[in-house]
DNA sequence: AAGAAAATTTTACAAATGTTAAATAATGAG
DNA sequence: CTCATTATTTAACATTTGTAAAATTTTCTT
């Protein structure tokens, strides 16, 4: 997916404030199992998945938890040190060899404050973000780990495939076993 | 709370832009019982808490869930007629007699068009919101029912007086029966 | 292709949560 | 203040989910 239909996606940009913004971001590669983001640190940049995937997750006490998937077109950023310039939560790892499009916090913030229409882009992005994770919410508070795994079926097939299925099953807020039950009911 | 102080806390912003916003809300007032959002409604209208309390729940198939608590400062909106012009998720209902600043969508997307200022107020407003939402995502996926009772009783001392337990519950993605057991361990 | 390592499923049992109904406590109307 | 209504807790039992360990399948290395 090319920077443009990215940028685009976010919200339809006029040629010279979306020029601006290009001149600010490059292209990155990163193999299998490389740290993207990590946890507890304050992260400078985000990026745009041009091709690959990545997994959201962080250490508790006892163990990891995987709470977010991103392929391509998805944004990978820590929304608290984005927004609030604080430690990120997640950990995001690249699941296979993958190419990204980088660009620095402190710049965009920049050409927020200095175009208008670049600040209504950011102001659609974070609108959008909004929304995937309203809906997220949403699908954990109202629906059942089994309804959530045909979800995840239906939605990213191709995903489930190149998953350990111990991240998906932490990712549905279960054990590993009970994700087998559910998987094998449906045979 | 009064308008002044919610328009800051979302973002500092400067006299000129932030009369041009405030020419735009009104107040109104509501009793206990009255629904300010519906569900599956495409609401024109954005609120901010000025005084009292709310509560967000939907209706599935088999009952109803309460996912989320508003108090003073807190700004009641749907995200999906805000962001996507679609029908709602939630049901917003009053939960004591409360007092509202109101501001209708469209009047506020014409101005973030056409000041910087607004178009950056409101992208941190969906910024903080996002944080928010993100950090209930979290909660729900990292905390048990138990750990959110505490969180709850914590951050929300007075909301737990005034909320029936049933709500509280459901809130916290269990049977009351189970929050009594929960509230029953603590003695 | 064979063997080792890792991932997934299955089993047996324990613990937690749900369901239904009854008992108790709190609230509100007259 | 009293009675009726509503909210909350408790109890008994059923169901679901978790835990630990073994069995099986898949993947990777040589």
């Amino acid at each position: 997916m090319d920077i443009d239909q990215i940028l685009d996606s976010v919200s339809p940009i006029h040629k010279d404030p979306k020029a601006i913004l290009k001149s600010y971001i490059k292209e990155v590669n990163f193999p299998k199992g490389h740290l993207l983001l990590h946890a507890q640190k304050c992260e400078k940049s985000i990026y745009f998945i041009k091709k690959g995937i990545v997994r959201a997750y962080s250490n508790t006490a006892e163990n990891e938890v995987t709470f977010w998937f991103g392929k391509e077109g998805d944004a990978v950023i820590s929304m608290k040190s984005y927004i609030a310039n604080q430690p990120s939560y997640e950990n995001i790892e690249v699941l296979e060899h993958s190419c990204f499009y980088e660009m620095n916090h402190t710049e965009l913030q920049k050409l927020y404050n200095e175009h208008i229409e670049i600040a209504n882009w950011g102001r659609k992005f974070a609108e959008n973000e909004l929304l995937k994770t309203e809906e997220r919410l949403i699908s954990r508070q109202f629906r059942t780990a089994s309804e959530r795994y045909n979800e995840l079926l239906k939605n990213h097939p191709h995903l489930i495939k190149r998953v350990q299925l111990s991240h998906i099953a932490s990712y549905l807020g279960i054990t590993q076993v009970s994700l087998s039950r559910i998987r094998a009911a449906k045979n």
